[in-house]
DNA sequence: TTACTAAATAGCCACATGGTTATGTTTGCA
DNA sequence: TGCAAACATAACCATGTGGCTATTTAGTAA
């Protein structure tokens, strides 16, 4: 059952490729993606480099972790987490790439 | 004001990031994307193709113009709406790759 | 004008979820 | 044992929003 955009999705898959996007959809969890950008990081490393509690970095590394995109490695009293998918960077910088493009033009064109 | 995703952005650029994804973020919205696949439609043209108001459907368009994916166009008493980037498709695209590769490795794999 | 169609908007509700605080659970070390 | 650190989880709250129905607005035709 092979998802291909150019065909048309069932409302499953529809859902599922919703989800997928709604990962993305979210601030914290993109900070946490360019924080991962470069490399493994624990939680409590993660923890320092935003501004939100370590309850909330939890939650929300477990929703990456459930949608595939980051792993989970771990090492003595640590938990790694990594991205898991290069996918992740080709989808952000087709977004920033867009907003720079929007970016360009004079917001003031429409008169 | 660049943004790059290699480089940090900071939680304004994070926060319209995160917008941007939130438009996909949804079964219906992607739902008339499909449909403006191949060429423009008015709305009740989308409406007939999909399971929900008429209503929902100027929502959820109006949504996603404002986030500049689908252009909009007025003939007569219709309004056509039509994708206003290719990006989108690429987005789509490379979504449904990675389900697809998720749903080639057995589910079973985790004892 | 009146009537009809197309689309947008308003108001409302139910649900999902990001964030918080508090508590568990596991691991390493004294 | 006991304690502390690192994460995960639970319970809760406030907010946002997808969807609905009802209404409004704009264009067309009679």
């Amino acid at each position: 059952m092979l998802l291909i955009f150019p065909v048309k999705l069932n409302p499953a898959q529809l859902e599922r490729v919703a989800n997928l996007f709604r990962a993305f959809a979210e601030p914290t969890r993109l900070a946490i993606i360019q924080e991962l950008k470069s490399g493994e990081l624990s939680v409590s490393e993660i923890v320092d480099q935003l501004t939100t509690s370590q309850a909330n970095v939890s939650k929300q590394l477990k929703l990456l972790y459930d949608a595939g995109l980051v792993t989970r490695r771990k090492q003595a009293t640590q938990v790694l987490y990594g991205i898991a998918e290069p996918m992740v960077f080709e989808l952000c910088t087709l977004v920033c790439d867009k907003l720079n493009r929007d970016a360009e033009k004079p917001a003031t064109l429409k008169f």
